[in-house]
DNA sequence: TTGCGCTATGTTACCGCTAACGGGGCCTGC
DNA sequence: GCAGGCCCCGTTAGCGGTAACATAGCGCAA
C-alpha cells in the first residue's frame, strides 16, 4: 500500500503536485488544463504528460471560487418517470454539449416544497443558470430566481407570468383546439380522464381550456375520472371500463395524457369496441410509445425535444452577451388525429 | 433599479452582508444557518431573519472548499429514456434524502468515451461518492475511480471484477434461468430480438448466458433480430413479423428488454396467434408498462429499485464510517412467468 | 472573593485555484 | 546596438466560506 504506484492516494493530489512533478509554476499548469494563455508547445506537453501520469483531476470547487464561473446549469423537473422529461432533457442536452455548460438535474415529485428545496441546493452551487418546469412556484422560490441574477427559464408553460425567461406552449389552448377538433367530428358526449394530482397545473389548464371550449358550444363534460400512482398504462384500462360501465352512452374519451389513453385504447380494442366509429379517443403528448400500438391514438406533440433546445439556447445567448433580456417564446402543438377521431 | 427593494442586486450578497446586517461576525452566520455550534436562541433568530430579509443563499462552493466537503453523489448511468434508470434514481433518492446527500445525474449515452468525460467532469467537483451503472469502463475511467479516494458503487450488473463496489444481478444467471425456464416448458425452437449496440454489455451477457444455457440442452437459437433507435414498442413489432415469416416454424420469442416485447406480444395477439401456445415469449426487466398489456409478458425483473437503494445506503455507510471496505451484493430477479408461456 | 468551567462569540489561517499584473529573454527594426 | 514589443512564465492577492483555536463574560462552588 506505499507502493508509489498504489491506487490508494495518500492525499488529494493539487496543482502544486503536478507542477512539482513538470517543474513549472501551478499558474503554468492551471493554462495548460485549462487552454488558456499561451504555453509553449514543449512545457504544455511536459505538463499534460505529468497531470497524466499522477492521475491529476483539477478542482472545480476552487476553481469556480476563484474565477466565480461555474459551467453548471440547473434543471428542475417534476419528475423522470413520466416519459415527458427525458425527451426535454435530451434536447437541453444537445444544444449545451457544444457549449462547455452542463446540466445538473432536480427532481421535484410535484411537490411545490421540495422544488423549493432542490431549487435553493442549486443556486447555492451558483450554476451559470437555471431552468425549471413550470410557472408556478412558492413565493420564496420565486424571490430565489428574481434575486439569483442568473438567467432562468420557465419551460412547459406559457399561460401566466413569467419571472424571466419562458418556453412553452399554451395548455389552455391545446386543451380548446382538442375540444374544437373532437366536437368537429361530430362527437357529443365526451368523458375526461387524468390524474389527480393537484400540483399538475399544465394537466389542469388543458382540461380547463377543454371545458372552457365545450361550454362555449354549449356542451360540458359527461363524465370524468382521476388516477393517482400506479401503472398508467393499467390505469387507462381501469378508467375506462369504470367510465363506460358508468356512462355508457360517452362517445368520447379524453385523457390528460397518451399512456393512460393507449391504456384505454387497448381496452377498447379488447372490447371489441369501433373505434372511432362508435367511441373516440385522444391523449396528449405524443409519445414515441404510440407508434407501436394497433391502432395510433390522436394527440397532440407537447414541443418536448424543441422546449429543451430553445431553453437551453436562452440561457447559453445570455452567458455569452451580457445585457441580453428577457425572451418569452410561444411553441405550436399540432394535432395529430391518429386512428381515433372519426375523419370526414 | 435602484430601489432597495429591487429584484436586481447590483452584487452577489456573501456572509458579510448578512453578518453587517445581523451585527454579528461571519462565522456567527456561518453557525446559524449550518445549525453548527452554540448560538443563543436571540443571536439565532436576528441572524435568520436578516438572512430571509436579503434572501441570502449560501455558496456551497466557497464552504465546500473550506470544508473539505461535499454532499453530492455522482450517479452515471446510460440512459434516461430507458425506464430501467429512473426506477435506479427513485432507489437512489429514497435513501439519500435522509443523509444530506445529493444525487447528480450524468448521461452517457452508452459511449465509454463519454462516460469518461462525465465521470471527469463528477470527479472535479470532488463529491462524496460515485454510483455507476455497469463494470466496463475505459482504462482511464477505471483508474480515475480508483485513485479518487472516495466510495465507488458499480450497479446493475456483478458479471465482472468491480473497482470497489458492486450491486446487481447476475445477466449471465438471469439469460441461462430464463432459457431453462422456457426449455422446460417444452418450446424447443427459440429465436432472439434484442438491441444492436455494442455497448449494452449487460444485454450481451444476458443472451451469452441464455445462449449457453441452449446450447447445455442441446439446442441454439433459431433466428435473431437486431434492431438500433426508434420506438421500441413499434421495433418489437416489426422485428416479430419478420422473424415469423423469415422462420415461421419458431416457438418461442426471446426479447432483450420488455418493451420491444411488449411490441411483439400485441403483434402476436393482433395476427390471431396462439400465446402461449404456438408462440410463447418472454422480455426482460419487469416494467410496470406491462401491467396494462391485455396479456401479461413472461419477464424477469431486474431488482432496479432495490439496486439504487442499497447502492446509496453504501455511499452513505462509507461516509458515516471511515475504514468500511468494499462491499459486492448479489440480488436474484425472479421470473415472472405471466401469460405467455406455456404452464402445466 | 477567587478561580474554574462553561457558553457564546470572535480571530486567524487556510482550502485550491485563477485574474491580473509583472518581468525576463529574445527577436526585430532602425 | 538598443528600444520596443512579443512570447512565455512567475508572483501576488484574493474568491467566500469553515476548522481550529482564542477569548470574553457569566454562574457557581469552595
Amino acid at each position: 500500500m506505499t507502493n508509489p504506484t498504489s491506487t490508494e492516494p495518500r492525499r488529494a493530489l493539487t496543482l502544486r503536485d503536478v507542477s512539482e512533478a513538470s517543474g513549472v509554476s501551478e499558474m503554468t499548469v492551471s493554462r495548460v488544463l485549462r487552454n488558456r494563455g499561451d504555453v509553449s508547445a514543449a512545457t504544455r506537453e511536459r505538463v499534460l504528460q505529468a497531470s497524466r501520469a499522477l492521475g491529476y483531476v483539477p478542482n472545480k470547487i476552487a476553481g469556480a471560487l476563484a474565477s466565480q464561473r461555474v459551467n453548471l446549469v440547473g434543471v428542475i423537473i417534476p419528475s423522470l418517470s413520466n416519459m415527458v422529461f427525458p425527451e426535454v432533457m435530451t434536447g437541453i442536452s444537445s444544444v449545451l454539449d457544444n457549449t462547455g455548460l452542463q446540466p445538473v438535474v432536480g427532481v421535484t415529485n410535484y411537490l411545490p416544497d421540495r422544488e423549493e428545496a432542490v431549487l435553493y441546493e442549486m443556486l447555492s452551487w451558483r450554476p451559470s443558470g437555471v431552468i425549471i418546469a413550470g410557472l408556478e412556484h412558492t413565493a420564496p422560490a420565486r424571490a430565489m430566481m428574481a434575486q439569483a441574477g442568473i438567467p432562468i427559464v420557465e419551460i412547459m408553460d406559457i399561460d401566466g407570468q413569467a419571472i424571466d425567461s419562458a418556453v412553452g406552449i399554451s395548455h389552455r389552448r391545446a386543451g380548446r383546439q382538442m375540444a374544437e377538433a373532437i366536437i368537429a367530428s361530430g362527437y357529443r358526449r365526451i368523458a375526461f380522464m387524468g390524474t389527480q394530482m393537484p400540483n399538475d397545473f399544465r394537466a389542469k389548464k388543458r382540461l380547463e381550456g377543454f371545458e372552457e371550449a365545450l361550454r362555449r358550444n354549449g356542451l360540458a363534460l359527461v363524465d370524468r375520472e382521476f388516477y393517482d400512482g400506479g401503472s398508467a398504462l393499467l390505469k387507462g384500462r381501469e378508467m375506462t371500463a369504470a367510465v363506460l360501465r358508468r356512462s355508457p352512452d360517452v362517445d368520447f374519451l379524453y385523457y390528460s395524457n397518451d399512456m393512460i389513453g393507449a391504456g384505454g385504447l387497448l381496452y377498447c380494442l379488447d372490447q371489441g369496441i369501433d373505434v372511432p366509429g362508435k367511441v373516440g379517443l385522444a391523449g396528449f403528448n405524443g409519445v414515441e410509445l404510440l407508434d407501436g400500438l394497433p391502432r395510433r391514438l390522436a394527440t397532440m406533440d407537447a414541443c418536448r425535444l424543441e422546449i429543451g433546445q430553445r431553453a437551453a439556447q436562452i440561457i447559453n445567448a445570455r452567458n455569452q452577451t451580457a445585457d441580453l433580456g428577457p425572451d418569452v417564446v410561444e411553441l405550436f402543438p399540432t394535432l395529430q388525429p391518429g386512428d381515433t377521431i372519426r375523419q370526414f
